[in-house]
DNA sequence: CTGAAAGCGCTTACAG
DNA sequence: CTGAAAGCGCTTACAG
């Protein structure tokens, strides 16, 4: 079944039936659309997009790429919600959607020239290598996550800055006084810098003293725990009664580490994560900590891009969705 | 840069550039095939996968179908691993990925038209009903975790009768003589059938009596704990010494339940739970479970599948990947 | 070994 | 309002 199948049923031409499929009423007479309309859903007739995209140059097909690591990425909860945000409004909006890996910034030109790729999402790459490539300047599209200060495309983020702020500030409001920051390597900049400072401002708006080597662990490979980093973290613990986490995964696989050593939480020392991860209300005690609605969030990457797509848009905003504290049992109150 | 701007530059037709692209060396003087590539190389050279596709009727594009959910379907930690395993083996065979929810099979049918797609492979759909698309008769396809006796297509699935045997037979061997099952809702036939199968043959085994209304607790709805809920769950309880939960997570859930309500795990009951997801080794006590290799799972899906394409296989067959014990503290020994 | 030509299914100026 | 024709970038018998 194609368009000339089409038109031969109606007794048109295959320029008639094209022009009732793509809704150009106007050059068409009502009683033909009717007639054409008729028969396309009789048929059950399916475009041949490939047609349409090589006749077009343009596929309608956003293409999600993340990088290559080597223990999949897609485990990770949180980008398996964004790409149920996004594939949601691709879907709803008409779109197709491919995803695909990557080890070099070629691959995502090379995707976009195969199938005449209309716009891309962008999940977890570091920004400042992108621009480099010339030949993807004018294709949409669209970061998650990604800070970098000459960024020529949109980025989807969250309120990192704040939501960390919230949380630092929520156990100085608690009665902690000696606090630190618990994350993974930091980039600069990045998410987690952001969260970082946030940190730091909530500690010196109460006008406590902020000193990196004091406040701030920062560790490499910890997954599972290594012996030395058990050492480094039950070290920045011992003179604090509050630390924040950079993330739950992380929060949650300290607090195993530090019930093993015989603290008990938030008995001993209180916890507060980010992300608010479907297991942080799952362990025990449940995981104080601040929530992102990650769905939103591929919800809102997508409908960027499809807005860039459609109207041409040229903005490139620099959009943050809100955080917000979810109190839980991982912190108590220290009474002054 | 089209073939043709090749042939061009080298001196030769379309034909010949075309030869060369596609391994056809028997048809092009070395000399020819040297020039060729030289310039396709250097001129950065993109095939157009749209004409491709359209002039063979083939895409290389594999489409992945999960139905569409109220609440987002990636989110569950197991379809982003298997989403992950397929990925992997898609890229490194050169093929694309397609991605797409569904509501109803028909839009399985017309994906594939839509842009060629040589073949799919279905997550998480009924399988009694995809027969009855008789125009998808002739597409390759693997289905995951399907179980329907006259299934049609390759079904990837776990040992999952054999895995929840081992549970349940660790529970008796560690002395427990009255243990139970809990589950949400059960298909027949469906994973979690197979999953109590092996759970009734195990306890039978052991010349025990098995007894559907006292072994066995189905809840729904459980997402959170109702009140109802919670009641059935505490009731059935009761007067056992360990339980066989069909999924970590709702055995974390379960956990936590019990938790509150002043249960000491394994102290007072023993938990196993099925899956081995992340979180299972991060909760306290550390649950123990049956572990089962998801990115495999969708690995051999994928390999499969490629398989059926490209060696035009008409085998079906029926794959189980196994899964194994994996003790940690959720259970305890009883003595006689 | 090489090339001319038709075809895959669509779209889009353009003419009438 | 309708149609004839060219074109999108490939592949593939077929002829030489």
């Amino acid at each position: 079944m194609t368009i000339k199948d089409i038109a031969n049923a109606v007794g048109v031409t295959p320029t008639t039936v094209s022009n009732v499929i793509n809704g150009n009423y106007h050059k068409v007479s009502q009683k033909t659309i009717d007639k054409v309309q008729k028969v396309i859903q009789e048929s059950g007739y399916v475009p041949n997009k490939n047609a349409r995209a090589l006749a077009n140059n343009s596929s309608k097909i956003i293409g999600v790429i993340f990088p290559k690591t080597t223990e999949g990425f897609m485990q990770d909860p949180f980008h398996s919600q964004i790409l149920t945000g996004i594939e949601k409004i691709v879907g709803a909006k008409k779109y197709d959607l491919m995803i695909k890996s990557i080890d070099n910034y070629e691959e995502i030109y090379e995707l976009m020239r195969n199938w005449s790729v209309d716009g891309f999402i962008i999940l977890s790459l570091i920004g400042y290598q992108l621009p480099q490539l010339e030949k993807f300047k004018n294709v949409p599209a669209v970061f998650i996550d990604t800070y970098y200060e000459e960024l020529k495309y949109i980025n989807i983020g969250s309120e990192d800055y704040q939501g960390e702020f919230k949380a630092a500030n929520y156990l100085l409001e608690m009665g902690h006084e000696s606090i630190g920051f618990i994350s993974y390597h930091i980039d600069y900049p990045s998410v987690i810098s952001m969260r970082l400072n946030g940190f730091k401002d909530a500690v010196e708006s109460k006008g406590l003293p902020f000193d990196y080597s004091e406040n701030v662990l920062e560790i490499v490979g910890f997954d599972p725990i290594g012996k030395e980093c058990e050492n480094k973290i039950l070290d920045f613990v011992k003179n604090k009664t509050g630390i924040c986490i950079s993330a739950d995964i992380l929060a949650i696989e300290i607090m195993e580490l530090l019930r093993s050593k015989g603290y008990s939480i938030p008995e001993d020392i209180s916890i507060i994560g980010f992300d608010n991860v479907y297991l942080s209300r799952l362990v025990n005690p449940k995981l104080t900590t601040i929530n992102q609605d990650i769905i939103a969030k591929g919800k809102i990457a997508a409908e960027n891009l499809i807005n860039m797509i459609e109207k041409n848009n040229k903005e490139k905003p620099n959009i943050k969705i809100p955080t917000n504290l979810i109190i839980r049992d991982s912190v108590k109150k220290i009474n002054a």
